[in-house]
DNA sequence: GTTTATGCAAACTCTTTGCATGTAG
DNA sequence: CTACATGCAAAGAGTTTGCATAAAC
């Protein structure tokens, strides 16, 4: 069992060292950002953030999603409808399938495919520098 | 070799069965869909279509594309950045190679990673609508 | 003739940015 | 103390929509 504070501490670890700035707001963030067990907005991270510090804006929300991006500590998804969607960087990649009938996201991971994938693009004459894998499902009767 | 106007001939056809009126403006856009090679945005759409009519409107592109979409003989894609690309629905689906030095889009199929697909989505109790894999790529040195 | 499509401009959603002020290191 | 981060409001990109007019069937 992971504790939350662990990744936030470790969070803030390699921002500090990477030579950004530990805010309040920024704080607020990471705390919702790992408490998340789902993939929110940049709308609901703000609204969460703000029961934490009522300061936090949304400017500073889309600011510092940006910097989390850069730091390699958050990862940003663009599924097919509504706007980017956020998660807490995992070490081991993973792929999602989303119910369409409930907008639930699912994660999984498979290293054949992961392998296929690689494969596929070398026989292109291609590196794979990062993909994406999204399956739009319904769940069996 | 497939000439374009036995698509834009074929596309018209199911357009008029299902209902939906074939105006001049929509024949510029089928016109220019089927003869592109790549996967154009809205805006490019609309550029190419002014050129066969230039009463064409963006608005008349964004609103007919979405009625395509649902008529099932065109694919709405959002890449990573910038906004919908579009073209002509493939009877085959496929997959899309994105070169991230030149922006080229290429497309790919692969059986045995459509099987995968399959196989991981049912082992989560759930059945594949439709999915979406691409692959972020940089040309092999 | 009816019903559907169009152009235009305004509105909308999501996201970014300029600027004066605040604060972390 | 100085450089960086913030809030606010305004701007931006992409897309949709209300309305009066036009045209497909």
């Amino acid at each position: 069992m992971k504790k939350p504070q662990d990744k936030t501490a470790r969070m803030t670890k390699a921002l500090r060292e990477g030579g950004v700035r530990v805010t309040r707001q920024r704080e607020a963030l990471l705390k919702v950002l790992t408490e998340a067990a789902d993939h929110p907005d940049a709308a609901e991270l703000h609204r969460r953030a703000q029961v934490l510090d009522d300061t936090v804006s949304l400017a500073t929300v889309y600011r510092t999603l940006t910097v989390l991006e850069r730091e390699g500590v958050v990862h940003r998804h663009s599924f097919e409808s509504g706007g980017a969607r956020f998660e807490v960087a995992d070490p081991v990649h993973h792929d999602h399938i989303v119910d369409i009938d409930t907008g639930h996201i699912i994660e999984f991971r498979n290293d054949k495919i992961e392998e296929l994938q690689r494969l596929i693009a070398a026989e292109m004459g291609y590196e794979i520098v990062h993909h994406r894998l999204e399956l739009y499902c319904r769940k069996l009767a």
